[in-house]
RNA sequence: GACCCCAUCGUCUAGAGGCCUAGGACACCACCCUUUCAAGGUGGCGACACGGGUUCGAAUCCCGUUGGGGUCGCCA
């Protein structure tokens, strides 16, 4: 029997974290397996159910590049399929309509509360003749849950678990209205796409107790289950917005690469050895659900940054470039320097050393997009001093005569000046300092004699002469 | 409240009775390298929640306590 995954999102929301996750694992396990993985829009709930938050949740998909085999499946589309499953367990006297108001199932919560019991519905509706229904009310219809013995699930990563068949209850399949509930949507849309391996949340794992009685009331093999421990926020507690939890196409606005999103996942409650940098294929062939721990793990978005800095270092020059210029464009109003696209490209391979981000990326080859004249930060202008700027003036002059235009003659060139051709000898870095800011318009900035090559002669000179008068 | 799950450095984890004076990664600190910032290198800080068992021997097995999480809808 081949392995069948399914990602089952709920389209009320953006694609979060954990439910990237959940996809990431479905994804690998099934490819793992030589597989297939699914995707089904949970969309039953008409009126939480939004069109904006389905293309969140595809983009989001697309972006992280978990890709799902044949079409995405719309549980909305197959009610009539729910509605049919639950009328064969009446039929069959597996199922039956219950007339219990709103009120009563609150007073049986409650009570059950008070004596410490389970907050169950007690099931007053399962053996009574039909003949008993109240006028004008619109029934319900129930499972006949079992209700001696136990239920035990065999769950792939939480163990054997096992719950007393008395602290479940007769649960909804369809409402008044005659629509299908999740619990019974969700058995019937599985069985039907010959799902083989539900790996969820463990948010689900009481649910699948109840699935499982449906499976057995409806006489179809259940799936094998998995259900893998929420991710929190850096405080321990549930990720919510409050924590930044944003949408995952946030961390695509904030530069994190899918690629290192994918990693950061993976190894998120996942381990295999000392292993930290996994790509997407020797994830593929490692992936198994034994690796998968037990207890929650907490986002810790430092760790996202370093392994995204990782990808950044790994990814080619020209796709950052691209990257980094899309970015400009859109945060600089002003046209871009006519060489700009060229000189971030030159200088790529030394710029992606020393972020963490696309987006500090871009911030730092700013000085490469803009044309003169340049602006010069606050506290950069502090090391143009009169003392500087002439030094500066001295060694415009010195470079006028000089041809060869490349990073290390350049150096030997400035050390040269700095060194022998000042009244008063001076280090390198007295002279490196205020040429880093007449060029760059920062303190920061990658080696300066590169940045030299790059930006060329004529504009080096033109950003040094801009300085001085 | 009831039921279920979980528990190794601040964080992610390795560890499936002796290989553990507990390993790696992130973060943090120091040093080296150095024209700045990074990257890189070296070193440091730092954990088996607690209490009982079982065993010649326990981070690993059992029980309890504590702590955390999840679920208890005609939501999904």
């Amino acid at each position: 029997m081949s392995v069948v995954t399914r990602f089952a999102p709920s389209p009320t929301g953006f694609l979060h974290i954990g439910g990237a996750r959940t996809a990431l694992f479905n994804w690998l396990f099934a490819h793992h397996h030589g597989g297939r993985f699914l995707l089904r829009i949970e969309d039953t709930d008409l009126a939480r159910s939004t069109e904006e938050a389905v293309d969140a949740i595809i983009n989001g998909l697309k972006w992280l590049d978990i890709t799902w085999d044949g079409d995405a499946v719309s549980q909305r589309s197959r009610m009539e399929r729910h509605a049919q499953a639950a009328r064969r367990l009446i039929d069959e006297g597996n199922a039956y309509h219950c007339y219990a108001s709103p009120e009563e199932l609150a007073e049986m919560r409650e009570a059950a509360r008070r004596e410490g019991r389970s907050p169950v519905y007690d099931g007053r509706w399962r053996d009574r003749s039909p003949s008993e229904a109240p006028a004008g009310v619109r029934p319900v219809v129930r499972l006949k849950a079992p209700r001696e013995g136990d239920t035990r699930i065999d769950d792939l990563v939480q163990g054997e678990v096992t719950v007393a068949n008395r602290q479940l209850d007769d649960m909804v399949l369809l409402r008044a209205d005659g629509t299908p509930t999740y619990m019974l949507a969700v058995v019937v849309d599985d069985h039907d796409m010959d799902i083989t391996h539900v790996i969820r949340g463990d948010d689900h794992l009481n649910n699948a107790f109840r699935q499982l009685q449906l499976y057995r009331a409806l006489g179809w093999e259940p799936p094998l289950f998995a259900h893998i421990p929420l991710i929190h926020g850096a405080d321990g507690a549930r990720l919510s917005k409050r924590h930044g939890s944003l949408g995952i196409e946030a961390y695509r606005d904030q530069g994190i690469l899918p690629e290192a999103m994918c990693n950061y996942l993976l190894r998120l409650g996942w381990g295999h050895g000392d292993d930290e940098i996994i790509d997407r294929e020797q994830a593929t062939s490692w992936f198994d659900l034994d690796g998968v721990g037990r207890a929650p793990a907490r986002f810790d978005v430092s760790k996202l940054l370093n392994v995204n800095a990782h990808y950044l270092r790994a990814c080619d020059d020209k796709t950052l470039a691209d990257l980094v210029s899309d970015r400009l464009r859109r945060s600089i109003p002003a046209p871009l320097a006519p060489d700009a696209d060229a000189r971030i490209l030159k200088g790529m391979a030394s710029l992606k050393l020393r972020a963490k981000t696309v987006a500090e990326l871009s911030e730092m080859a700013h000085f490469y997009a803009l044309d003169r004249p340049l602006p010069i930060s606050p506290e950069a202008a502090t090391l143009l001093t009169d003392d500087t700027k002439g030094l500066l003036r001295d060694l415009t002059q010195d470079l006028r005569n000089h041809t060869q235009w490349d990073g290390p003659s350049l150096e030997s060139e400035v050390r040269e000046f700095a060194g022998t051709r000042q009244p008063k000898a001076r280090k390198l870095g007295e002279v490196a300092q205020p040429l880093r800011v007449a060029l760059t318009g920062s303190k920061v900035s990658p080696p300066i004699f590169e940045v030299m090559e790059i930006l060329g002669r004529e504009e080096t000179l033109a950003r040094l002469t801009d300085v001085f008068e």
